[in-house]
DNA sequence: CAATAAATGCACTTCCATTGCACTAATTAT
DNA sequence: ATAATTAGTGCAATGGAAGTGCATTTATTG
């Protein structure tokens, strides 16, 4: 048994053949997807099965769901310690409106926010618009 | 000619009575609203007319619109001196996860974001997701 | 008052998210 | 091992919101 089975099964999830494809191919990508993308890669499997096997992995803390703007759900694999749940281990996300393309900047958490009196904080998404280092040419 | 109206002008927008209407329903409300909300606010109208109207506002910085992860657009009146072109003067926004409601938190500001190496920043969405301080009982 | 421009209303389209149901594959109990 | 049960997959359809084209009405300007 491979490395990816090893790493569905520890998540509770059962790995089919189709979740290891699917596995494989958003750690390949290092950017996060759309379910359209997906469904691009594995034109032989069906649209539904691709986004219930994404609310599959985002139930099991394998990847997060990203709203970076755009009106598209984005899946990125969550990294080792990305306890997407914490609020504190949140990291920021950065779209670039010049090739479209979202990316989680792991490493810049985001800063602790001050809310008024009597608000409380369950869950925070940044995200920065801009260019990103391949776009701006460096 | 009251007050609104001059505002309108002021800001390049023809006051019709249809906008005078919409803008005092919002500045009336507190809090963002959906183009749904306004819909039903004014069922004589229809909703393209609102539909283009909100985006008249946010074109001539009347309103800002407001992505809270809900998925649904929302918008608010800029406050003077709002500014929403300029990242350094945007707020953060907060989604209430029980009453669902979203407010501007106009005073609290976005901490300056830094980022990697070559990625440019033209724009920061900031959201907090929690209890407002009507929910939380406070 | 005529000509022009802006605003409005209606119908329609598109796009993505989501669900219901039937079917197949895999797991568990007997 | 086989039947019973549960999980996964595929197809079809729905729903919700954003957006567009065009005809009509209202306002502005010459």
């Amino acid at each position: 048994m491979n490395e990816v089975e090893k790493f569905l099964e520890d998540q509770k999830v059962r790995p089919t053949a189709m979740r290891i494809l699917i596995y494989k191919y958003m750690a390949q990508k290092k950017i996060a997807v759309a379910l359209t993308d997906i469904e691009n890669a594995f034109t032989k499997s069906d649209r539904t099965t691709l986004y219930r096997t994404l609310k599959t992995f985002e139930e099991n803390g394998i990847v997060h769901q990203i709203d970076d703007g755009t009106g598209i759900s984005k899946y990125a694999l969550c990294e080792n310690g990305c306890n997407c749940e914490i609020e504190q281990d949140l990291h920021l996300h950065f779209h670039c409106s010049n090739c479209n393309e979202t990316v989680c900047l792991t490493e810049h958490k985001i800063p602790h926010i001050n809310l008024p009196e009597g608000y409380l904080a369950e869950d925070v998404n940044l995200v920065v618009k801009g260019i990103c280092e391949k776009c701006s040419g460096q």
